[in-house]
DNA sequence: GACGACATGTAAAGAGTTACATGATTAT
DNA sequence: ATAATCATGTAACTCTTTACATGTCGTC
């Protein structure tokens, strides 16, 4: 059986914790969903093909008669895991944005659409950053240093973009009079050379 | 018609100047790639479909006998893009990332690995910076704000990025002696006030 | 002559979302 | 009662990539 990377976060979930696919769809919500989204339409048939590769085992926990069907790795799944754990492949980001496609291309509209799309886009960052923030911080019964990581990138990094955005917006709303020193950036940008400044 | 965002990105394209769909994937990917990726398997259909609904017009543009068909925006496709620009609709960002998925799920795995994730990592940001710096900059003709803004995005975000890996894995390293301050973050994190301080 | 860039296209597969259907339990 | 949440699932659809096919032109 093929395992995909949707698999990996199925069986990444369930070695947390035996788990039914509701649970997991919570949890993914919880916190991988701001790098790797995931639908019921995916997590159903795939537990079950999980299931019948030998990767996860089920165990009926109906509480009443509401059915639930947990999962737990089986040796088998945890080796897979293991394996694609340890492996070192490099693999590109990928990133899709509407807003940032249109940016690209609003240097034909007014002045102040520009900035309402700018400060648009800070605040649907600054959402997402204090969204993250709240987000109820992983059991802390057993430690896990890594999720704690990846909540602060996430957060991190949308507050980068915010940032970004905002003083994007400032610059456009007051440009600066001609030969005076640009004000620096609000936020990022200490590293990595620019292209020749253009 | 129904446009959806890559037909826009083809409009908004072609609204550079006239272009056929080798050009436009040559453009794209050598600016939009790394917010919004487009294949020939996509271009070619998409691109008719817009001459059909009369978003665009072609012109044969032979060199010799091998065929090029260039493209421009009629003024139904000036309009639509127009309209597209306009729509202050706020959408989501959206990021796949497989590596970070792994350094998600990487607590059970031993500190050696996680540090070697966290520096591809960072140097996978590192290189992708270093490629749009490298990118050459859109024709200096026609001023293009916008398009260098977001190519500046790219470059401080793939920065921020890339410092937060290696600043992640400088701590694994050395973690700090118990009790003793830790050293801040290289890189971004002054906003947005984190998740109580787990 | 062979290779790389130019140029256009299609078919099939893959990944993922949306919309729907069904039913139980808990809180208001 | 009734709405929200718990819980599982499927079918259709959309979007995108991959792999292939075809042929030209410049240059090493």
């Amino acid at each position: 059986m093929e395992l995909t990377n949707t698999s990996f976060l199925l069986l990444g979930m369930v070695a947390l914790g035996p788990m039914s696919g509701y649970d997991i769809k919570q949890r993914a919500d919880g916190s991988t969903r701001h790098f790797w989204q995931i639908s019921y339409g995916q997590i159903y048939p795939e537990l079950k093909a999980l299931e019948k590769a030998g990767m996860v085992q089920t165990a009926e926990a109906a509480r009443g008669s509401r059915q639930r069907t947990l999962h737990q790795l089986t040796e088998t799944g945890t080796e897979a895991l293991s394996d694609w754990l340890s492996d070192s492949t490099v693999t590109p980001v990928e990133l899709r944005d509407e807003m940032l496609l249109k940016l690209f291309f609003s240097d034909s509209v007014g002045k102040e659409e520009q900035i309402q799309l700018a400060r648009n886009m800070a605040r649907r960052h600054r959402e997402a950053a204090s969204g993250l923030a709240t987000q109820a911080p992983p059991h802390l019964d057993k430690p896990c240093p890594m999720r704690m990581e990846v909540l602060q990138f996430g957060i991190g990094l949308h507050s980068w973009c915010a940032d970004f955005y905002d003083n994007l917006a400032d610059r456009l709303s007051s440009p600066p009079p001609l030969g005076s020193p640009q004000p620096s950036r609000g936020g990022g940008r200490r590293a990595g050379g620019g292209p020749q400044d253009v």
